[in-house]
Formats: C-alpha cells, sequence, structure tokens
DNA sequence: GCTTCCTGTATCTTTTAAAATACAAATTTC
DNA sequence: GAAATTTGTATTTTAAAAGATACAGGAAGC
C-alpha cells in the first residue's frame, strides 16, 4: 500500500474517476442540494484535466439525476427528490432497530448453499477444518430500493435446525432463539470497501463505489461462535448512527452510548 | 444513482478497477495470507477481460508488496509484514481510546484557518450565516504510518480561546474543557466515501480507494454545537469495532454495548 | 520424464479515452 | 444592450488502454 516502488497503480478513466468523486461529494454533502457546482473550466483546471472530460463526468451525474445543467447559467446540485428517506440504524442498539426495521423493508434470498468456509469465518468461528456451513446470501430493500447486502454463515450443526421457507420468512435471530441457542455476546467491526461487480449489481450501483461493510461475528454463551454476518451498506441509503453522552467524575471522564430510543 | 436513463456511468480503466478490488479482496480477508489467488486465466475470464489487463492490475499489486509471483507456480499473497499492527477504536467509549492512543501516535497540522462554514457544517452546528468557524485538518500517523486524516470546525467564538500552538500540541478536547466549555453529547454518523486527490495523497494512499468516514458534532449541555468532526481513516490501517451484550428479560431482549476495556 | 498448469515476455492490432480547438447559444451582470 | 461567463455541440488529433496471439520457461503432479 505505501510502498509504490514496483509499477504504479494503473490510472484508471479519469471521466469515471471524476464521476465518482463529484457523486460521492454531492451525496457525502459537501455539495449541498440547490448549490452550483464550480464551472465546467474550473473543474478542469482543478482536476488537471481537460473540459470535454468533466464534460462526460457531469453528463453521467445529470443520468443519475444528482445534477442539473442550465445553458450559460451553471450546473446545480438536485434536490434529492427520489430519496427523502434514509434508513438510519443505532449502533448501540443494533438489533432492535434491524428488527422494526424488518416491518418496513423486504428481504430476498439471493441464494442458499452449505459451503466450506472462507478461512476468515472458519476462524473466526473455531470450525474444524472440515466442517462446512450454512451460507445465504439476502438482499434488503425498502421503498423498492435496495440498501444493504447481507451474507451470513452459520455451522451446519446449528443451521439444520431451520429450513431454506424459515429463512425467508423468519429473522435468522428469531429461528436461532427458536432452536434453544443462547446468544450472548457480540463483535462488530465497521470498515469500508468497494463494491465489486458481483455486489453492485443488486444494491443497484456502480463497480467502484464505496460501501460501509460490517462484519458482526456472534456467540453464545460458552463462546462459541453462532454466526458470522458480512454486511455490505448503501451510504447514500443508510448510516450508521450512535449518540453518546458524556458522563463520569472529574477523574474518569469519558463517553457512553446512549441507550435509549433511537435518535431523530 | 438508480436511474441510469441518461449517460451512463464511464467505465473507467478496467485494470485499474481489478487492481482495486483484488486489493481490497485481499486487505479485506477475502484472500487470506499465503493463499494463492486464481490464476490469472482464470481471473480473465471471470473479470471479463484479457489475460493482459489482469497482468497489469497483479504488477500493481506487486509493486505494492502485496503479493508475489512465481512463475510456474502462482500468484500469493504475502504476509502483511510491515503492517502487523492494526489500530483499533471501540465505538462505544470512543474519546478514551483516542486519547490512549494519541500517546503512541503523532499528529501533524495540515492547515489552519478561519473560514466561513461549509453549508452543512453551519447546519449542524446551528450558526448564524455571517458566522466565522476555524477549521483545522490534522493528519494522525502511528509508527510513521497515515491512518487518519481529520478536519474539525470550531465556531469562532470558542476557538480564539486557545492559539495554533496550542492546537498543535493539545487535543481539542483538553483545550476546551480548560475554557470551561461543558461538553456534553454528541453524535456520531460512520460511512464510507472515496478518496479524493487531497485526502488520498496525505494518507499515501490512491484515488478511488474506499475509506472510513466518521462524522462527530460534539454539543454542549445547552445544547449549542462546540465541534464539527469529519475523520477519515484508511481501512487497513485502522478499524472501529464494538462488542455488544445480549441483555434483558424473556420479553424485551436487545443488546447493549460493553463499556469495560478495550476488546482484543 | 512427461504432461499440465502456471507466469514471463514480446509484438501487433484494435478500441477507447482524452485532449485541443473552435464556435454557437443561453444566462447573468453591470 | 454590451460584456462576461457558462453550457451545448462538433470536429480532428493524439495518447492510452485493452485485446489477440504466440511462445519461452519455471513448478508441480503423476
Amino acid at each position: 500500500m505505501t510502498v509504490q516502488n514496483g509499477a504504479a497503480a494503473p490510472e484508471g478513466g479519469k471521466a469515471r474517476r471524476i464521476y465518482l468523486l463529484l457523486r460521492d461529494e454531492i451525496l457525502g454533502g459537501t455539495h449541498a442540494p440547490g448549490e452550483a457546482l464550480p464551472g465546467e473550466l474550473r473543474l478542469a483546471e482543478s482536476h488537471g484535466v481537460s473540459r470535454v472530460t468533466i464534460r462526460r463526468a457531469l453528463d453521467a451525474l445529470v443520468g443519475d439525476g444528482l445534477v442539473e445543467r442550465r445553458a450559460g447559467s451553471g450546473t446545480v446540485v438536485r434536490q434529492p427528490s427520489s430519496t427523502p428517506v434514509q434508513l438510519k440504524a443505532d449502533f448501540a442498539t443494533l438489533m432492535p432497530q434491524l428488527e422494526r426495521m424488518a416491518a418496513e423493508t423486504t428481504a430476498r434470498l439471493l441464494s442458499f448453499a452449505y459451503v466450506s468456509p472462507p478461512q476468515q469465518v472458519g476462524k473466526a468461528l473455531n470450525l474444524g477444518p472440515d466442517e462446512k456451513v450454512q451460507r445465504a446470501v439476502r438482499l434488503r430493500r425498502a421503498h423498492d430500493k435496495a440498501f444493504s447486502h447481507l451474507t451470513t454463515y452459520v455451522p451446519e450443526r446449528i443451521a439444520e435446525s431451520y429450513s431454506e421457507a424459515d429463512l425467508a420468512s423468519t429473522p435468522l435471530f428469531r429461528l436461532l432463539e427458536r432452536k434453544g441457542v443462547r446468544v450472548d455476546h457480540a463483535r462488530q467491526t465497521v470498515s469500508a470497501v468497494l463494491a465489486t461487480p458481483e455486489t453492485a449489481e443488486p444494491l443497484e450501483t456502480t463497480v467502484g463505489a464505496a460501501l460501509i461493510s460490517l462484519t458482526r461475528v456472534v456467540y453464545d454463551a460458552s463462546g462459541d461462535g453462532i454466526e458470522y454476518l458480512y454486511a455490505l451498506y448503501r451510504p447514500d441509503r443508510f448510516q450508521l448512527e450512535m449518540l453518546l453522552n458524556r458522563v463520569g467524575g472529574n477523574d474518569d471522564r469519558h463517553w457512553a452510548p446512549v441507550l435509549s430510543e433511537t435518535t431523530q
């Protein structure tokens, strides 16, 4: 990553790079709705490319409905008429959020199979070398817009207590507790990844777009891994949010998450 | 984003796209260290490009020191010798973590100025139309490797109580409390963005790489905004982690974050 | 030792992207 | 209404990326 002595990273289409950057900035709020972007000539100069290239990037943004151009006037960020509702999940109390959310959202099962676990999954769940896992890939939509791509791995011995049909209708969580698994604690990690051809397509986005990734490993009371979740979220349609309070006395002031109801 | 009626997004350099994807997968653990990648021919087929293009992408990975190639044998993911230490921060108790971390890390001030706030910042801090803010951009390194890029906005009336030199030596947080600001609560949001030319360079990464973004707004007891933080993290050098416990009785079982010491 | 599967290397062609440039037309500003 | 600024459009040229193809050479399995 740091070492750049060998071959340099391929530059890649400049128009596309600028398209992705501008899109990111617009969705991220750097360019607020209603605000005019810098002129094409200015953009060309600041990005070190020709105006034609800037134009190609802007064409794509117009195609996405993110900006409007007016000859002679400028290019303006559109009001996000189509996505006024952005889903938010609270970090601190994640599950209840998700369960409540499940009412408004639909989940589609994209794939379902028993496979040998990827190395990292086997390690996290502490599986034997020949133990198999059930892998399920689901796509969640809200208001007919895909916002998350979930891949779950469950050890075969636990997974065999429910069917594919159960999974399609009931949250995995409920199924496990019904079976008598005593869910105890979990560890989750948040990161960022690029959309691949496999994940971009169901999420209705572009290869190379930034996605939030969340990895969660759930354990039972005895410390055995129960479930490995790898979730991808479109940052423009889903946010992970959390409230913190400053607590404690003078010597030990620190932050603690607010556990009450959802923010907002 | 969804609407693809207008101009399609520019395709962009395929070699670069594949380079970024493979890099992402390697750093994300999909291809474990020591494991052989699929052969060039296989990769070419699965990505729908020629072998030459795959080769260009792999060349760049070799240049980054992420993979090793052996003629006749294959291409293998290298053991990450250079970055064995990955920093982790706990979400639930973020600040203590950061303060402790500050001991091992260095921070460099990249820019310091009083400016008119971006629209989103002004709104979040509930500033008047002509109120200015102090903007400071800092770069954090650990073991000589940059891992985070921080931009903070503080209303002018609060910021004027400390100098640029203070900021370089003392955490912003301490400065505020010393001044008598009663830090009360905060709201933070995690997302994912692409590295821009401006952020990629100091973070020693590539334009178009995925970065974790964290936005935090800190309020005082009366609800006034004190600080707006926009942080970018390299996902390969920094992780946001959090432990959860399953708590509550039968009727109201839910998750609660573990507040004790760091995980790991 | 033979076969198979892989990477290394080289050349040539085709395709695509980017740049340079010029000018028309709409809009704002003064 | 003149000037300046901005987007719209078109053409030509240049540069870069991708593809197709062929063959040499190392490594592993049988």
